[in-house]
DNA sequence: CAGCATCCGAATAGATACTG
DNA sequence: CAGTATCTATTCGGATGCTG
């Protein structure tokens, strides 16, 4: 079987369930620009639109408003009318969203361990004793 | 301290050694169209240029090339040349390379339980016990 | 076999202005 | 507050042909 977990290979025939590569797909739902900065944001705490967008540098309305859009058909937040006075409309990470963690954490531990020029000022390598083996939420 | 890591609060303090978010700056490494292509190629045993152009469907020689220099270039690949006739070029991952695989492993778990519309031919969930908690190199 | 050079269209995202 | 609309700039990658 490969790494994709594409080819299922049993006796004699080769079949697959799978219509797309499971890491590929992956990385195009959240791979795109920003999106998993908002996802860092609201895993973070942030769940309104002016606040994902304060805190997330750089990004703009348009972007922010695809990019919510896409995540929530993917199922990953959900978008929710607060009709309390005053109505506000509030984001939340799903479920499906909050298994993304796994995934981000080791995303985090990747860079932090393996490409300390990338990520640190000093650009110097850090001991796994100095890496954080849980990126903790808060 | 935030997901990403990237503020660290202390007693009275706010400090970060960071320059840029390890989560983006594993996904602006590794999340540019092609690149988990050749390295769940690269898990699987092709390390030759054509052998990966032959393995990853829909390449051309000019992305590939591009693709190999960046994952050079981050060291999480080495090009060797074999210089046994016949002179061959072979491309390993490096061991930072291989600190790729629990990443990889986390975004076809992710997919695979999460995206079921998006990976599988008939678009139905599985339950976890159908779904691998290792995905096997070969 | 292992690429490089060039050209070009498509996709992506930024800037800016506006709205219920 | 929570977006939409429009226009533009840039980036990306596909196609093709060539090379030591």
């Amino acid at each position: 079987m490969s790494v994709s977990g594409k080819i299922v290979k049993t006796e004699t025939k080769t079949i697959s369930e799978l219509k797309a590569c499971p890491i590929e797909t992956t990385f195009k739902v959240v791979g795109k620009k920003w999106t998993i900065l908002i996802l860092r944001e609201m895993f973070n705490g942030s769940n309104q639109f002016n606040r994902l967008s304060e805190n997330i540098e750089g990004i703009n309305s348009r972007m922010l408003s695809i990019r919510l859009k896409e995540l929530s058909r993917y199922g990953i937040i959900r978008r929710r009318i607060i009709s309390e006075e005053p109505i506000r409309i509030d984001y939340q990470l799903t479920d499906i969203g909050r298994k993304l963690l796994p995934l981000l954490t080791e995303a985090s531990k990747f860079s932090l361990s393996c490409l300390p020029s990338e990520v640190y000022r000093d650009g110097r390598p850090r001991t796994s004793k100095q890496i954080p083996k849980h990126i903790p939420v808060h």
